[in-house]
DNA sequence: GCCGTTTTCGGCCCGACTGTTTTCAGTCG
């Protein structure tokens, strides 16, 4: 699918043109690229079949982007970013990935002192260049060092979420080959850890010798679309990078190393060393070819064999982090950790009545057909300016139009409800800004942090504990703040939340779209015996579809299904 | 640059927050 790229090349466009003095243009852009990230359909599909005129049906793209659209499916550019690039010469999509940054100031910049990239920034800043700058100063300064600093800190990993479903793809490119027995993403993506390095892919033939089919697969893998560069290819393993900038390997091993190799390269270090150890105990030696006893392999075709002959469990690949999974696996003791089709319905989800894309009745055709009992509809409340958030009297509006959609699935038999929620801002002083009475008429409460972000950790830690303690309330949404990839945590007393969440029977989030909790204070939670909700946060019905992202974080901290009331 | 219709132009989410100013610009969501 083009899609990724298209949207990526317009977003581009829309941060090139925030340097102009020209508005409304880049939001147009940008709202183009999102669209067109969130299509279902295939991209090149529409314009194959439809042409520009089915271009220009997909929301946000008129006359002028359908073209830009043709001209990328044509011949792989568009001229007129481009030119842009020309104009001004700057790495903007770098630059505006720093927080603080925006058209303006990277323009000034670029004007000013003739910063290009970030390596530009970092030396202007060594010598002390920025704060001098009028309307800069020295906190901006310091600000934009941070602010990078952070950058880097989550550079060269992607999200797993914007990788999987190449990964599956890919998988099933592979399936399609004859003779290709077994295929396997391995590493971090198998761990479904939130962020990955790169993607490591395993398959396995019956006859590893023979070459036609060895070098047919390898072929089929250096030749994909995406690929840019072939660092190398071999027999046994070939790696490429994509266009963007994604690292994949190919290991192709025997049926009989399959388990053995699939439990090396799904990792992590640490679990596999500890591994490794307790092979050596027992007289044995674990490696990516099998478990061998005085150098003959005794097990390899699965990772089932191995686990069992080591004297444990199989272990989920979400927990192999080299923590306490193994000593669990011991005992026997692994939880039985949750799964998608574990989950009833979403607590968490926007519609159009804030800033949501789709209406309640869309979102709700959506969440039957996943498969779901219920969905609560969480709209912000009125201080969420940007949100479009709902006061009271809208809310009491709302509660009818839920009501109609209950009573029409009623009509038609459909075992479904709509349940009228509210994600309610909790304001600086951690007062609700909704009043009692009308929480009161909602099905349930949940509440967020929007606001007032750099509060220091007591005040803070007060302000959400004195929210919790409104008796409405039953969900703390992403307690944490933190935004992964985007935005760090705000300072909090986690574990005191933790506990006021214990006391008041509030159930904490793990919100799909931030990670936030993350596996480890989500684990925290479960053994402080307090109740987990998954929420997608989804602004439209797509969205809706990243709950599994909320899973396989539940999965990696090791919850089961009775810790989770969404299920 | 897109969109909608009270269409073929005029409006486009808009207020909070920050850091810089001394009344506001830029960024964010």
């Amino acid at each position: 699918m083009k899609n990724q790229e298209i949207a990526q090349i317009l977003f581009e466009i829309g941060e090139f043109l925030e340097l102009g003095e020209i508005p409304f243009k880049p939001q147009a852009y940008q709202q183009a690229a999102v669209a067109i990230d969130n299509l279902e359909e295939d991209i090149s599909k529409i314009y194959k079949e439809r042409g520009i005129k089915g271009l220009k049906e997909i929301p946000a793209v008129g006359e002028s982007i359908a073209l830009k659209i043709e001209e990328y499916l044509k011949t792989g550019k568009i001229k007129y970013i481009e030119e842009l690039k020309k104009i001004t010469p700057v790495d903007v999509d770098e630059l505006t990935k720093i927080e603080g940054l925006g058209g303006k100031r990277i323009k000034r910049l670029y004007k000013e002192l003739g910063i290009k990239t970030i390596k530009d920034l970092e030396r202007a800043i060594e010598e002390h260049k920025i704060a001098s700058l009028f309307g800069f100063g020295e906190k901006m300064e310091a600000n934009i060092t941070e602010a990078i600093k952070f950058l880097k800190k989550s550079k060269g990993r992607f999200l797993l979420r914007n990788v999987l479903d190449d990964v599956y793809r890919i998988e099933n490119i592979f399936k399609k080959i004859k003779g290709v027995e077994k295929v396997s993403v391995a590493g971090s993506a198998r761990r479904r850890k939130e962020t990955i390095g790169d993607i490591d892919f395993l398959i396995a033939i019956r006859d590893t010798s023979d070459k036609y089919l060895v070098e047919k697969i390898m072929n089929t893998f250096v030749g994909m679309d995406e690929v840019i560069k072939i660092v190398n290819k071999g027999e046994t393993k070939s790696s490429i990078k994509t266009r963007q900038g994604l690292d994949m390997d190919l290991r192709l091993v025997s049926l009989s190393s399959f388990g053995s190799a699939l439990q090396y390269f799904t990792g992590s270090k640490e679990h596999n060393i500890a591994l490794r150890r307790i092979a050596i105990r027992k007289g044995l030696k674990l490696n990516e070819y099998g478990l061998f006893k005085n150098n003959r392999k005794i097990k390899g075709e699965t990772e089932e064999e191995i686990y069992e002959r080591l004297g444990m469990d199989w272990i989920y690949p979400e927990l192999r982090e080299g923590e306490e999974e193994i000593e669990l696996a011991q005992k026997h003791q692994l939880p039985k950790l949750i799964e998608l089709n574990n989950i009833k319905g979403d607590f968490h989800c926007h519609s159009n009545w804030n800033g949501g894309e789709n209406s309640i009745k869309e979102m709700t055709e959506k969440a039957i057909s996943l498969g779901y009992e219920f969905l609560g509809i969480t709209d912000h409340t009125q201080s969420l300016k940007i949100e479009n958030g709902l006061n009271e009297k809208r809310l009491i509006e709302q509660r009818k139009e839920i009501n109609s959609i209950n009573e029409e699935l009623k009509k038609q038999g459909i075992n479904f409800k709509v349940l009228q929620g509210s994600e309610v801002d909790i304001l600086k002083n951690g007062t609700l800004d909704i009043d009692n009475k009308t929480l009161k008429t909602l099905d349930y409460v949940s509440i967020s942090v929007h606001s007032n972000f750099k509060m220091d950790r007591e005040s803070m830690t007060n302000r959400i504990i004195k929210a919790m303690e409104n008796s409405y309330v039953k969900i703390l949404n992403h307690p944490t703040g933190m935004i992964l990839g985007k935005r760090d945590s705000y300072e909090v007393d986690i574990e005191k939340i933790i506990k006021k969440a214990k006391e008041k029977n509030i159930a904490l989030e793990i919100n799909s779209y931030r990670f936030d909790l993350n596996y480890q204070l989500a684990r925290k939670a479960k053994e402080m015996g307090v109740k987990l909700v998954i929420g997608s946060d989804a602004h439209n019905t797509k969205e809706l579809e990243d709950m599994r992202f909320g899973v396989f974080q539940a999965r990696r901290a090791g919850l089961e299904k009775k810790n989770i009331i969404n299920c």
